[in-house]
DNA sequence: TGTACATCAGTGAACGCGCGTTCACTGATGTAC
DNA sequence: TGTACATCAGTGAACGCGCGTTCACTGATGTAC
């Protein structure tokens, strides 16, 4: 078998994925495939799999090539977490935003937000409630109280449309959306749990005071 | 200084608190004792803090007189979340019994379900939407389901009582379920979340369909 | 255009640590004779 | 009553592992002259 052949055997030889070189002056580039390949093994697994070596592997770089981008472990969970809420908000918005009338908006709202936990239940679960230092969680949750400002927003465009006989749409939108964390929560823990049919508009209807479920 | 005096100095020598050691035949009550120091430290911290290790310093033991009692660390969580699970239910139905009526006896299971999650927030984390693997999650979450049980059976009393209108009490059941687990979850985790005044009825009224808040 | 050099992007080896687990053991104590 | 022995409750030392972190380094590439 002749030597110095061009490309190496497609066979894993070493541990780690390959992965090119960034270009002179690019190296930032790398800072965004660390936090995808982070998100990435949140989803898979859970946040103990999320270690610096982990994410190193999974993302086809040495374990100290971490460093210049983030000066530990709970630093990339940070900005996983912070990434994760601007895209949940931003999918409220644009379900909201993309619907004919206020109440289609809250229940578009309500769908993206229990479709964005289903489909990251790991980073659902980093978000709220994941295992974290208390120097962060403060500010953490601060970005969490953005999800009950949209929904105080469409409950209060559907009290002006009529739809809705809420007094306190803040108030309401707290509840309500402790109701849709409680659902997504414990959906993304448990496959087995008895739900009764129609769970989500017999939540949503009563804590909106918008019409409730037929039937 | 004279050797051999009876008592040792006082001041910690070892790293680990003593424990005296059971008589003969007495040997299971490590067990308890290992679910309460495991327990303690739970609470104290989080999961991540909670290793085999961890415990029997804990408990004032070396690490492999755990091995007697539990097959693993994993099989020490899933025993002491089965233990808070039955004393969560004992708390919600001594609430129940306890109540005046079918209202105030709705009123009090919500508020002992909340106040047990307030004083145990590590086992509460642990219970619900712990990390956990797959064999044992969905074992664990069928006795969450007797919390809505429970609720059920009181929405039930309350729908007797004419106190409330609910038409499918279980589903409801469901329904504020998840409302109490979405609000003590996020309590057990942020401090700094923005709570309106009387969240609690403005959960429970709606989603049991009892008479709503004044004001 | 050529070349020396500084800088950039990332590596490989090593460290000390706490972990789960194993093993042979120790010393107290109940029991059979 | 005395004594040998089996058993019980628990220990201490050791192991290999993955972890976070450090250090000196390598090789490619843009830039100044």
């Amino acid at each position: 078998m002749p030597d110095g052949m061009g490309a190496p055997a497609p066979s894993a030889r070493s541990r780690r994925a390959v992965r090119p070189r960034n270009r002179r002056g690019e190296g930032v580039h790398l800072r965004a495939d660390i936090l995808a390949a982070a998100s990435d093994l949140l989803d898979r697994g859970d946040e103990r799999t999320v270690s610096l070596r982990a994410v190193a592997r999974a993302a086809g770089i040495a374990a100290p090539s971490i460093y210049p981008h983030f000066s530990d472990p709970q630093a990339i969970m940070i900005a996983v977490v912070r990434e994760a809420f601007a895209e949940l908000a931003g999918r409220l918005e644009a379900a909201v935003d993309g619907a004919d009338d206020a109440e289609r908006g809250l229940y578009a709202a309500c769908q993206a937000y229990l479709g964005f936990a289903a489909a990251h239940q790991g980073r659902y679960r980093a978000m709220f409630g994941g295992l974290r230092n208390p120097d962060v969680a403060d500010d953490v949750s601060r970005l969490g109280a953005e999800c009950p400002r949209i929904l105080a927003g469409v409950i209060a465009d559907c009290v002006t449309a009529g739809c809705s006989t809420s007094a306190a749409p803040y108030a309401d939108a707290v509840a309500l959306w402790l109701g849709l964390h409680g659902l997504a929560h414990q959906r993304a823990v448990s496959h087995a749990f008895p739900w009764p049919a129609d769970f989500v508009r017999r939540c949503v209807a009563p804590l909106s005071h918008t019409a409730p479920p037929r039937g």
